[in-house]
DNA sequence: CAGAATAATATGTGCAGACATAATACGCAT
DNA sequence: ATGCGTATTATGTCTGCACATATTATTCTG
C-alpha cells in the first residue's frame, strides 16, 4: 500500500492521474467518495473537494446518487480574462495612450435598441481610439444605457476612458461576449491604420446590471491581434 | 436583524449584493470570515466555502494574515467552451457533415515543428471540411504528434474526424489557445465556399501530454461566425 | 536605529459526524 | 405487466473543532 494520499491536493492529483492513464476509461463510473476516502486514508469531505473541483474543470460528472463518471467529452475550458485595454498594453510592455474621436447622446440605431431593450430611450455613444507605443490598437465603439451607469452625463472622456471608468463606477451583473472576424471599411482602416477590406479580430460585449443595459461595446483590433488563452 | 443566512450560496449571494451596492467598494477590506460567521449565523466553513467561489469568480482578492478585500479591476473572464465541433453543429439544430481532404506522414515546415518541439519527427497532416446542412461550416488543418497520440498512425479519419477520435483515445494535460482574424486565401475561399480575402474567424490550438505534443489544429471558420460566450 | 527573533492574525485545510436532496431500484397493489 | 409509493444510495452541504501556513506587527538585541 502506497503512503496515504490526505490533502486535498494529492487527491485530486492521484484522480487526475487515474483518468489520464485511463485506469478510469471515459464514461466510466468510478468508486464512491466513501470508498476513496477509505482508499486514500483521509476523509470524505477532503474526496469531495478533490473530486468537486476536478468536476469543475469538465473532466468528471456528478450525479446524486447515480455517482461520478468520467467525461466523455471534456469540454475544454478557455478562460479568457478581458482586462482593461490599458493593463493589456501595458503588460505587454508598451506605452499605453487613449483619444476621443467623438461622444453624443442620440437614439442608437435600431440593432443596438433591440439588444439593450432601452427602447425610445438615448443612449451615449462613445467611439475612441487605444494605441501601444503611438500605433492603434483598438477602436472602441460603445453606447451607454445612462439609466445603468448614473453620473456617465457628465463624463468627458476626454482622458479616462469609458472602459475604465464604468468598470471602477458601475457594478454589473452579467453579460455576453461574442468573439467575431470583421473586415475593415474604409473609414475603420484609416483610423486602426490598415489597408480596406483587411481582416480584423471583433469582440462585442454586452454588460448588464440585472434588467438594465449597461453598455454595449465593440472593440475592433488592429490588424495581427491574436487573442491568447490556456486550457 | 434579518434571518440567518445559513447556506453557502445565500451568503454569496448576500457577498455579491453588497460588493454591487457598493457597501463594499472596490479596494475595501471586508470583515474576516469569524465575523461574517457570527453575523450570518453560520459556521465559518460555510464563510470560507461563499469567499472562495466568490474569489475564484475574481471580485475578491484574499491573502492570509493581510484579509479579503474587493479586487480593484474584477477581470471579467469567459469560459469559453470549445466543443466538438459536430456538437457544435448538432447543437445549432443542423445535419452535421464531415469530408477527409487529405492525411500524409511528413515532416512539418519549420514554425510548427518550432511550437511543437518535435525536431525532425515526421507528423501526420490531416485537412479536412466540416459542413453544417451540407454547406461548409469550418476548415481543419492539423498536425499531429505519433509520439503523443499512439495508434493514430492505424486510423484513416474517413469518417471520423481527427478531432473527435483524439478526444476519445489520447489524453492531455494541457495546451494553450488562440483567436484571430484571418483573411482568406484563394484555396480556403474556394474550400468555404466565400470570397477571397473574407475575414475569417480562425482558431488555432496546440495541446500536450506532459511533455510531448500531442497535437495542433487550425480551424478556420466560415465568414459570419462568431464565438459567444457568457460573463 | 537596524536587523533579527517572536508573536499575532487571517486564511487554508483536515476531520468526524450529521442531515438534506436527488435519483434510482424495488416491491406492492392493481 | 404497469404504475405508484417507498427504501436505498451517492453526492451536497453544514457544523464545530483543530492545526497549518503565510504574512504582518511587535519586541528584543546589538
Amino acid at each position: 500500500m502506497t503512503k496515504d494520499i490526505r490533502n486535498w491536493q494529492a487527491v485530486q492529483q492521484e484522480v487526475l492521474r487515474r483518468i489520464n492513464a485511463r485506469e478510469w476509461p471515459p464514461g466510466a463510473l468510478i468508486p464512491n467518495e466513501a470508498d476513496l476516502a477509505t482508499e486514500f486514508g483521509c476523509a470524505r469531505a477532503t474526496v469531495n473537494r478533490a473530486l468537486r473541483a476536478v468536476a469543475e474543470a469538465g473532466l468528471l460528472d456528478r450525479k446524486r446518487r447515480a455517482g461520478t463518471r468520467v467525461a466523455l467529452q471534456p469540454v475544454a475550458r478557455a478562460t479568457l480574462s478581458i482586462a482593461v485595454i490599458r493593463q493589456e498594453v501595458e503588460d505587454k510592455g508598451a506605452r499605453y495612450d487613449y483619444r476621443l474621436l467623438a461622444r453624443k447622446l442620440v437614439r442608437p440605431p435600431a440593432p443596438v435598441r433591440r439588444v439593450l431593450k432601452t427602447g425610445k430611450a438615448a443612449l451615449l455613444h462613445v467611439r475612441a481610439l487605444h494605441f501601444a507605443d503611438d500605433v492603434a490598437y483598438a477602436l472602441e465603439d460603445r453606447w451607454i444605457n445612462p439609466a445603468g451607469a448614473p453620473g456617465v452625463l457628465d463624463q468627458s472622456f476626454d482622458t479616462t476612458s469609458a472602459n475604465e471608468w464604468l468598470l471602477e463606477h458601475t457594478p454589473y451583473t452579467g453579460g455576453d461576449i461574442a468573439l467575431s472576424a470583421h473586415s475593415a471599411t474604409s473609414a475603420e482602416a484609416q483610423e486602426l491604420g490598415c489597408a480596406e477590406g483587411a481582416a480584423l479580430f471583433a469582440l462585442t460585449r454586452n454588460t448588464w446590471n440585472g434588467d438594465t443595459a449597461v453598455t454595449r461595446v465593440s472593440l475592433l483590433f488592429a490588424h495581427g491581434y491574436a487573442m491568447q488563452a490556456d486550457l
